[in-house]
DNA sequence: AGCTCATGGCGAG
DNA sequence: TCGCCCTGAGCTG
């Protein structure tokens, strides 16, 4: 599930249900047990979000620092509640509601100036107000690596996954091999400015949809279709069936060891 | 029951 | 570039 749009997401929901109170700080299954002693009953009074990382403020304790990875899992329900099931790093329990962290790649107590160096190290969030896309740009138009590796590098750029790298070089008709440098900085203005919207609409709808709608379906005059991971999407996971647009097959390569997918006729620019 | 795969990322070499 | 960490779903037997 998690790229930024659901990591924006989910610090929304955090401070819709929990900001301004005492909470009660577990985790059931051990591994921040320290932590979660520390911080249990007090206020979590602040949540921020970059890129892939969401942080929960708790005063001068510190910052819960979160990061799902490819497997982490947050769930919310109404309390009370339920005996934890199976593994849960790290329960949040308030007045009415729940949170239950499942399997993240990080979950650890840091202090303010930790977090600013996680910042520090993080490229542009295109769901964040603080920075434009010319930092990101910077590197981009400096750089023999793919446009496709490029778009992945929470360095260069960070909320990026491999739905939305996949389907935004898709939208603008950019082979996915072509280094960095060669790019445009029209080119990169308008993929920037499409991120933008493209990961807002992510954040509103829980999931990422970036099929234009006169190619949806039943604007083409076709029966609805279903892709499988719950969003419409053009090439994300369609290898071997047809593009959308043009009918080519959809292709797949493995791109530093992750699955790229694109449309060799559609993306030749 | 065991295998494979997944919308990530890190450190060793 | 590789191995490894985190977990669960969806297969196969």
């Amino acid at each position: 599930m998690p790229e930024g749009h659901t990591i924006h997401r989910l610090a929304a929901d955090h401070r819709e249900r929990f900001a301004g109170r005492p909470v009660r700080v577990s985790s059931p299954q051990g591994k921040f047990a320290a932590g979660a002693a520390l911080l249990d009953g007090q206020v979590l009074d602040d949540v921020d979000a970059h890129g892939k990382h969401l942080f929960l403020g708790f005063g001068a304790t510190g910052w819960v620092h979160i990061h799902l990875g490819l497997f982490g899992k947050l769930g919310f329900g109404t309390a009370p509640a339920p005996p934890p099931s199976g593994t849960v790093r790290l329960r949040l329990l308030g007045e009415d509601q729940y949170a239950d962290l499942r399997g993240p790649t990080t979950c650890a107590l840091v202090t303010e100036p930790e977090k600013l160096a996680i910042h520090e190290r993080l490229g542009p969030d295109p769901l964040r107000t603080d920075e434009d896309g010319t930092r990101a740009w910077q590197r981009i138009s400096r750089s023999r690596i793919t446009v496709a590796a490029l778009l992945m590098d929470q360095k260069v750029v960070s909320g990026v996954g491999n739905v939305y790298r996949a389907e935004v070089l898709f939208r603008h008709g950019i082979d996915p091999y072509r280094p960095g440098k060669d790019l445009t900085r029209a080119e990169w203005d308008t993929i920037w400015a499409d991120l933008v919207l493209l990961m807002r609409e992510g954040v509103r709808n829980n999931r990422i949809d970036t099929v234009r709608p006169e190619h949806l379906p039943e604007a083409m005059g076709r029966p609805p279709r279903v892709d499988d991971h719950g969003g419409e999407v053009y090439v994300y996971r369609r290898d071997r069936r047809p593009c959308h647009i043009c009918g080519t097959d959809v292709r797949t390569a493995e791109l530093a060891a992750r699955n790229l997918f694109w449309c060799p006729t559609c993306q030749q620019r």
